[in-house]
DNA sequence: TAAATTATCTTACCCCTGCC
DNA sequence: GGCAGGGGTAAGATAATTTA
């Protein structure tokens, strides 16, 4: 195992045009940082350039399979190899690196993706308001590189293995999301048709509690001088970004155990829904089970149904579908900062099946969770397995 | 008139775009 | 090839308006 520069075991390391382009319908796929965002080409979601303008770039390297696509910015640092034999083009925010005999692809693109060359490439971040990569830096990156071909390729079919399971396992855990809301059109039928004919009410009807953070008495902390942020880790104060990650260990912030008790209604028990009121508004979470004391964040609603008329994790589903996105969204008001209103969204008309019915959907989501839990925590174990298997790999120790 | 509620303003950050 | 600027968004703070 010895380590050699990107330059030497690449024949080519260049990057996309810097021209800003004009897109089209169709024409010539142009790829950017967004479709290498975890180490593959999205090919699904690509834009396109006009004819004219792909042949203006006709002078500049096209991409061709087995080249590793590298993120300049955005995502720096993540690679794709090309996947996919076809004529394309590439903006600057991608480098486009061509792989020399030397060197098997998949082998430098798992290198170049391996947590190893991640903090090279961190180390090399450029700029002070947006971060990039420049091609200089690129080249200067060290890979770990086997001396024999033959251990590269067995390296490679150890990491894809392990990558395959995960994709795998990946894939089943989406098939359970979608298990759940076919069986939610099962029960209840398309939203937007109501052809079955239920009860349709304004969201307002059954609620009990509807309240955001500024309804309930912390502005006399304030006042009181009472720092609400970052004081001694009491209650978590869960934030979009939190429930956006679904994440509530890190990069959390808290408020003190005066603060949270004298919160009335901002409490935060688990299972409740939460309702963005600013920036993207509307956008609607169903709030988890913490074990521990949480205080809804600003800027959020917090929503109490009376559970016999109104099951929260059917409305989750419910509010969910594309369809009912979209009769929230129409409630959104302002053309910079985004805002929903309390009233708003009490006159969001939703179905309202009977609550046998609903609690029916309820242990079917309940079931599939279980297995859902399961799944992701196996999910867990082969992401913690294949990152052990990297480390090992380039540090010599599965194969010379 | 003060509390409750809604709307707006400021700041920071991310990523993309456009210019030198 | 590289950097600066700008748009969009979340978070936090505060102003403005409504309500009891």
């Amino acid at each position: 195992m010895e380590f050699i520069k990107l330059d030497d075991l690449c024949s080519i390391i260049t990057d996309g045009t810097h021209q800003t382009p004009t897109y089209s319908n169709d024409g010539y796929i142009f790829l950017s940082s967004k479709n290498v965002t975890s180490g593959k080409i999205d090919w699904n979601n690509v834009k396109y350039i006009p004819e004219q303008l792909h042949e203006k770039l006709s002078k500049r390297l096209k991409p061709q399979i087995n080249d590793i696509l590298l993120a300049k910015n955005g995502t720096t640092g993540v690679a794709a190899l090309v996947d996919r034999d076809e004529i394309f083009d590439i903006y600057v925010s991608l480098a486009l690196l061509r792989p020399k005999g030397i060197i098997y692809p998949q082998y430098l693109l798992h290198a170049i993706n391996s947590p190893m060359t991640k903090r090279q490439f961190n180390k090399n971040l450029k700029g002070i308001g947006v971060q990039n990569l420049h091609l200089k830096e690129i080249r200067n990156i060290e890979i770990p590189v086997p001396t024999t071909i033959d251990s590269q390729i067995k390296i490679v079919k150890v990491l894809d293995k392990a990558g395959e399971l995960i994709d795998k396992r990946k894939e089943q855990i989406k098939r359970l999301d979608e298990l759940v809301k076919s069986r939610f059109i099962e029960l209840f039928g398309d939203p937007s048709k109501n052809e079955k004919g239920w009860e349709v009410s304004g969201i307002g009807k059954y609620l009990k509690v509807l309240t955001d953070y500024h309804s309930n008495g912390s502005y006399e902390t304030l006042r009181d001088n009472v720092t609400l942020l970052d004081t001694p880790s009491y209650a978590l104060m869960v934030r979009t970004t939190d429930l956006e990650k679904n994440n509530f260990e890190d990069d959390v912030k808290y408020i003190d155990e005066h603060a949270y008790n004298h919160l009335e209604k901002s409490k935060v028990f688990g299972g409740e829904i939460i309702i963005n009121k600013i920036g993207s508004a509307g956008k609607v979470y169903l709030m988890p089970f913490l074990n521990r004391p949480v205080s809804l964040a600003m800027n959020q609603f917090l929503l109490r149904f009376d559970e016999n008329k109104v099951n929260h994790i059917f409305l989750y589903n419910l509010l969910s579908t594309s369809y009912m996105e979209i009769r929230i969204n129409e409630k959104v008001r302002g053309a910079v900062t985004k805002t929903i209103t309390k009233d708003a969204i009490r006159e969001v008309n939703i179905i309202v099946p009977p609550i046998e019915l609903q609690n029916k959907f309820v242990d079917f989501v309940k079931q599939v969770d279980k297995l859902k839990f399961k799944m992701e925590k196996s999910l867990q174990e082969l992401e913690n397995n294949f990152n052990s298997l990297m480390q090992k790999a380039f540090k010599g120790e599965l194969f010379n």
